[in-house]
DNA sequence: TTCATTGTTTGATGTACATCAAAGAGCTTG
DNA sequence: CAAGCTCTTTGATGTACATCAAACAATGAA
């Protein structure tokens, strides 16, 4: 039954298409370079603007970039020169203690822009590093300045980016400081699904980019921990598990797992 | 004779004074609300501006305001209309999760800006909370947006910031996410004398301004664990302690707890 | 096809830290 | 100065998760 789940089976919301999932990569020049015709622009760009602004912003972008799976788009300590908004495929990123151990410290997806550790130095911090054949719009950070400073609804865009990773950063320190394996688990499932939803995806299956092993990174814990995690749940009828493709039988289970109700 | 620490003993270390630490809440009408003769300026504002610019940028801080030990700077679910630059005091942010649990997601000193994670969603997502008696300086973001469109120093001083903030909290998951309590503690204690040298202060003895249960909640850990920690430090040399009067004797040893060597 | 590689699952055992509990230290208040 | 806070320390015990280990599944190369 999980065998059937396929990509193509997620519908659509709103404008945005999952065609750039299921296609395979593009050939660049086939397409103009540009967030004003771009599937994905109300993930990536501020919304309401006037086609004529929006053709403006055109010039955030200066080219795209394949990245195949497997390698780093960039690394700890490469000079920081650009931010980049994932059109297709997926992401992790991570930093490395002295000792080799790695930290998970996301998983990103098309729509969002990465990259914005390496302002504060002008290196980058972390690795990001695509989880499955990947294309990015490359976006010099000296072009989203200059636009910023010229269209204060791209500047408000770009702080409310950043404010969101904060926030998100935030919720993940939550995770990992107070709450149990389950719930780190259950709030990572929901969290993930929640967001592919918004691009156009199922709410109840998907496919897992990431192995055991770095979801176990990103929540704390090690991929055993991981992997009984997801036995149990699928043991209690929540979830179907068959190896990366999930499907989520009783979200509410989920959410109750996450954000135990207080029994009073 | 860690009695004898008192905040008089910090010394000096650039144009930094301490006088914002030791001397009595001022009245504001006493001085003149401004950065360009704040000497907080070099933490909060971006370095190299001529005394032209600087004073143009006075105008970002509307005013100043007061917060007394225990009350809130902001609140999660507070309108979002300013960031603040401290000038005095210390705080500490946290976001609670549903069923009441506190995750302390940082602690903020002077010429440090908080409240960024209001940007994203126009209400504040973290609490702040003054550990001690303080005062900051009230930016509200429209004037901070509006002067980062005209001065590009600031527009990519005000990115910095956030892009610091980001990396900060990805140090803290690998904190949570791969860390013993020992690392943890040896890594924080290192943080916060580093910070507070940059401020000049002693680099050996510093007072907490915090609970054990407060530092154990930023670090994923409970008081007593966080007590025993200290305790074990102490036992071995490495600090002094008493109460929340800490003395580092042994920076290099707790350098090593931090990242230990290989030992190939 | 077989073999090797990589990722996953599951069981047995170990341990770092949490929890429970109680005493002590430093304050504030009357 | 005693009474009553809050915070801290320390000990005894419990447990969630890590570690170690081995088998299994999926994938891809030879």
């Amino acid at each position: 039954m999980l065998d059937a789940i396929t990509l193509t089976e997620a519908y659509n919301v709103s404008s945005l298409s999952d065609q750039a999932w299921i296609s395979p990569p593009m050939n660049p020049e086939l397409f103009k370079v540009a967030c004003s015709n771009c599937n994905l622009r109300e993930l990536c760009m501020p919304v309401g603007l006037q086609q004529a602004e929006m053709v403006k912003l055109d010039s955030v972008v200066s080219t795209r970039k394949r990245i195949k799976e497997g390698s780093h788009l960039f690394s700890h300590g490469d000079p920081f020169t650009t931010l980049y908004a994932i059109r297709t495929g997926y992401f992790k990123t991570s930093v490395l203690s002295e000792d080799g151990r790695e930290q998970v410290t996301g998983f990103q997806m098309a729509g969002e822009i990465i990259g914005m550790d390496g302002i504060v130095s002008d290196q980058h911090h972390c690795n990001a590093i695509a989880l499955e054949d990947a294309e990015v719009c490359v976006m010099p950070f000296e072009n989203v300045e200059e636009l910023s400073r010229e269209f204060p609804v791209l500047q408000r865009h770009v702080h409310k980016i950043m404010s969101r990773e904060i926030v998100r950063e935030n919720g993940v320190m939550m995770l990992l400081g107070n709450m149990r394996a389950e719930e780190r688990l259950a709030a990572f499932l929901l969290n993930l699904v929640q967001r592919l939803h918004a691009r156009g995806f199922s709410q109840t299956e998907f496919v897992l980019r990431m192995t055991r092993e770095e979801i176990g990174s990103y929540l704390g814990m090690k991929l055993e921990t991981v992997s009984r995690t997801f036995s149990k749940f699928s043991e209690e009828g929540i979830i179907e598990v068959k190896q990366r493709n999930v499907k989520i039988l009783n979200p509410d289970a989920l959410k109750n797992i996450f954000t135990p109700q207080s029994c009073g």
